[in-house]
DNA sequence: AGGATTCTCTTACAGATGTAGTAGCTGGAC
DNA sequence: GTCCAGCTACTACATCTGTAAGAGAATCCT
C-alpha cells in the first residue's frame, strides 16, 4: 500500500534494506544479510524489527513452513522515491532541478556517466521542444 | 561543526527549517515561522526544540537583549548533501549519477531548467575531456 | 525417546522525541 | 510601587526506537 507515511526509524530501514536485499527470508537470513552489511544485531533484535515492519505494512509474513518466511509489502523504488520527494520539498522547495544541479555540481561523474546524462537530457530537450 | 551525525527527529527538523527561514530570532519569531508554514505548536514546545537542538550544536543563542535570539550553527547546504548523501549511499550504492538519472525520468522539468541542466552537462563533459 | 537446536512469543528497559504545562523572573505601563 | 506581559527554566509524560533476554514450542539428530 503506498501510505504516505514512511516512517522508520533508522534501525528498521536497515533491516528492510536487508530484506530487500535477500528478497525473502527467515529471520535468520535477514540477520546473516546484515552480518554481511557489517551490522551485527542480535537475532531477537532482527525478529523484533521485522514484526515492527510488519506491523507497520511494510513488510508481509507467510508461515507455511515452520519459521515465518518475511518479504518486503513495500516497494524499494516507491520507498526511494518518496525519501527523493522529502529531501525535494525539505530542501529544494518542491523543485527537483536544483537538486540535480546541485548534484551535477557537487559529485563526481564518470565519462561513462555524463556522457549517458548527456543523451538523457537530449532526448528530454527534443521531446519537450 | 561538520558533524557526521544529523540526527534530528521530524519536529527538530521542521523547526531547524523554520529558523533557517527566518535567519535569526527569538522563541517567538521561529513560532510564527512555523505557523506561517501550517505547523502549530504550543510555545514551549519550540522552546523545548530549540533547546534540544542547541543542546546537539545545531543552533547556538545569544542572550545580549532580553530574549535569546537563535541562529542556526549549522549550514542549511550542509545538512541538505548530507541527507542526500544518505539516500545516495542507502538506494543508488553511493553513485549519485543513477539517482540524478532517476530524478531526471521521474521528475518534470521545464525547458528553461533542460536547457540549464544541458549547459551544465556540457561543461561537465568538455572538463572531463 | 531424550537432548540439542531453532523458532516464536512475551516482556523489559533505557534513551530519544513530541508535546506542553507551570512557576518564577524581568522590564515596561501606569 | 505594583501589576502585566513576555520570556526562560524546570518538569512531566506518553510514544517510539534500539536492543535484547528468557520461556516455551517445534524439530531434528542419534
Amino acid at each position: 500500500m503506498s501510505k504516505s507515511e514512511y516512517k522508520l526509524g533508522s534501525t528498521e530501514q536497515e533491516v528492510l534494506q536487508a530484506l530487500w536485499g535477500v528478497g525473502q527470508g527467515n529471520v535468520r537470513q535477514v540477520l546473516g544479510e546484515m552480518h554481511a552489511r557489517g551490522r551485527n544485531l542480535a537475532y531477537t533484535t532482527v525478529q523484533t524489527m521485522l514484526t515492527r515492519l510488519e506491523q507497520k505494512g511494510f513488510v508481509e509474513s507467510d508461515k507455511s513452513g515452520m519459521a515465518y518466511i518475511y518479504r518486503a509489502a513495500v516497494d524499494r523504488e516507491e520507498v526511494m522515491r518518496s525519501r527523493v520527494r522529502s529531501v525535494v520539498e525539505q530542501f529544494f522547495d518542491g523543485a527537483a532541478a536544483p537538486l540535480v544541479l546541485q548534484l551535477i555540481q557537487t559529485e563526481k561523474f564518470s565519462a561513462d556517466e555524463i556522457s549517458e546524462l548527456h543523451k538523457l537530457i537530449d532526448k528530454l530537450d527534443s521531446s519537450k521542444q
